[in-house]
RNA sequence: GCCCUUGUAGCUCAGUGGAUAGAGCACUGGACUCCGGAUCCAGGUGCGCAGGUUCGAUUCCUGCCAAGGGUACCA
């Protein structure tokens, strides 16, 4: 277990220790009180290394002021322990805090943890034997992904990371939407402009993909077939259409994540539902279980059962499934695959599938928390001061691809991350392009650059950079202080972003690391120091880029040696 | 109408019960004969409104106001 937890652990028991004669002396049940004791990092450095506010808690229960529940404590410390635990000094500040201030050798020791741990350090073994399957982007193939999709990409794509990190086996899936009426649409839009590329005169449906893509299709079509698209019969002239887009269309959006850096391990295609029946025998287990019912010629799934608002049709009164049927199959096949976490990663505009999914899981017989569908809110798109207005079927869209070509992927990861999923983000394409140079990934890979920078000169005068864990530390002083605090606190966010499925807070970090590294760059001297403090510096050198470089992996993002 | 999400500095956003609420951008002034100036240091007005729970609320609960999204036998 991570060195963080170690010191908590140890303090907690050490404060525990000293609330019992506190107790005792009140004749109060010690149990339930010595559960309360937890500690805390403060905020200012002035209030310790670690605080605990268990005096406060209990004040009323005591029928004692805060402040005196703390000196009492302190009184009945445990010498031994406490100096086991490095402890320093305590004192009584503010409404009753105890703030616990240690060693200055315990922070430093961090080195030789993240020494020990190398690539690991920042894991916990939250997610050790655990299966969890991530679905995101899962997008129609009937044009290219917008910006739009590059959000909960980004985010599904890191949050995958962030598992596998603490431990979990995770597989990424993609779900092809190849099926169903939007399908039959992108034929025949294909169709219609391939008539038209011929001069023919056409009546162009009010919902069909408008995009300039649908054209580039159609004189692809054209040219590999040429009039011999009339050899066949009309009603196969738009399937050949249909079949033709989506393959090209698939093509480029895995061509497009992939410039983005994502890689899937699964492609599964909804169309793969109905070829093995599985999409029927999902509904007809459904129907075993008694949760169907028929009205209005139409079959329904009784989803209010399990806290839905409302029923949800599954067949249509023409015979056909509805998309909902096929991803309840295909949830279904999830569950069955054994997952210990189903996670999906969709858009805002898709928050009503939450109620109805969770139900069919339920009505399935799992638990509906297997089931963790994560919201990740829309995107508004600006150019200065201006919005972008973002219509599929107006074909009015700046492509993900655009993004990554005006940004690159370093920086499109980066802002992406840099929000909470709940938060309505704004993009600025005018501001992305022009702050390329400042974008604040730049920070941190520039951290990361002069690191490298420092190593390789120090070779070149020929010294010996040591490992995080290879040097005397006893030289550091306050100057490097700040910056071991950063590192200390890497695998409380790693876990943080574990817990609430949210990687914006290790891009949050990545920007304290690196102001952290850059202030102690600018004012210790390194490689032009004393030996002795030279060899601490650089072992501490070595520690953050340690930590830079796991954290970077988790994002995704480059860590360059010169920029 | 109902449901979900969000209202924090001029702007974009962090902060999921603690002490003095932070960062970036923008603005102003400083820092290297020396390891990379894509850096560092300094400068500040703010938790939408009203109640409630709590020793303690920006954080949790309720109501109101505002913005975005959803509310199909579309996907």
């Amino acid at each position: 277990m991570p060195f963080l937890h170690e010191t908590r652990n140890k303090l907690k028991q050490v404060i525990q220790k000293s609330l019992i004669p506190v107790l005792e002396k009140r004749e109060i049940e010690p149990g339930p009180a010595l559960d309360k004791v937890k500690l805390e990092e403060p905020k200012h450095r002035e209030h310790g290394d670690f605080a605990c506010n268990i005096a406060m808690a209990m004040a009323r229960e005591l029928k004692a002021a805060p402040r005196e529940i703390a000196l009492e404590i302190i009184d009945n410390l445990p010498p031994r322990e406490a100096e086991e635990a490095m402890i320093d000094r305590l004192e009584v500040a503010g409404p009753g805090f105890i703030n616990i201030y240690l060693d200055k050798r315990w922070l430093q020791g961090v080195l030789p943890a993240i020494a020990g741990e190398k690539e690991s350090y920042g894991s916990n073994g939250k997610g050790a034997g655990k299966k969890v399957q991530v679905e995101f982007v899962s997008a129609n193939p009937t044009g290219p992904l917008h910006v739009g999709h590059s959000r909960g990409a980004v985010v599904g794509d890191v949050l995958g990371n962030v598992l596998e990190f603490c431990g979990c086996d995770v597989d990424k899936e993609f779900y092809i939407n190849n099926a169903g009426h939007q399908m039959e649409l992108l034929g025949r839009s294909i169709y219609l402009r391939l008539l038209e590329e011929r001069g023919e005169k056409i009546d162009f449906p009010e919902d069909g993909y408008q995009g300039e893509y649908i054209r580039e299709l159609a004189r692809k079509i054209l040219a590999k077939y040429g009039d011999g698209l009339d050899l066949h019969p009309p009603r196969e002239r738009e399937a050949l259409c249909r079949e033709f887009g989506y393959q090209e269309l698939l093509g480029g959006i895995r061509d497009d994540l992939k410039g983005l850096g994502i890689k899937f391990d699964r492609w599964f295609s909804e169309r793969s539902l109905y070829e093995n029946k599985m999409v029927e025998k999902a509904i007809s287990l459904l129907k075993r279980r008694k949760f169907l019912y028929e009205e209005d010629g139409a079959t329904w799934f009784a989803s209010s059962r399990f806290g839905d608002e409302k029923d949800r049709v599954v067949i249509k009164s023409d015979g056909s499934y509805t998309y909902f049927a096929a991803d309840i199959a295909y949830h279904l096949d999830k569950l069955k695959r054994g997952y210990d976490l189903v996670i999906d990663v969709l858009g805002a505009d898709h928050h009503g599938h939450i109620a109805r999914m969770k139900a069919a899981v339920e009505a399935f017989g799992y638990d509906r928390e297997t089931l963790e569908i994560l919201i990740v809110q829309i995107v508004t798109l600006w150019r200065g001061e201006e919005k972008v207005p973002m219509s599929k079927r107006a074909g009015e869209f700046v492509t993900m691809r655009d993004v990554v070509e005006e940004v690159g992927v370093d920086a499109a990861r980066y802002f992406y991350l840099m929000r909470s999923p709940e938060s309505h983000m704004d993009f600025d394409l005018e501001l992305a392009r022009e702050q390329s140079a400042k974008n604040p990934v730049y920070y941190l890979q520039y951290a990361h650059a002069r690191m490298m920078s420092l190593f390789k000169k120090a070779e070149e005068r020929e010294i010996v950079v040591p490992g995080p864990g290879d040097a005397d530390l006893a030289p550091l002083g306050d100057e490097e202080e700040p910056l071991l605090r950063v590192l200390v606190r890497f695998p409380d966010i790693v876990e943080e972003s574990y817990d609430n499925l949210s990687p914006h807070f290790l891009t949050v970090y990545g920007h304290d690391l690196a102001q952290a590294f850059h202030a102690f760059y600018n004012k210790c001297p390194i490689l032009t120091a004393e030996p002795e403090i030279r060899q601490a510096r650089l072992a501490l050198v070595s520690g953050t880029h340690r930590v830079l470089r796991n954290l970077l992996k988790i994002l995704g993002i480059s860590a360059p040696d010169q920029m």
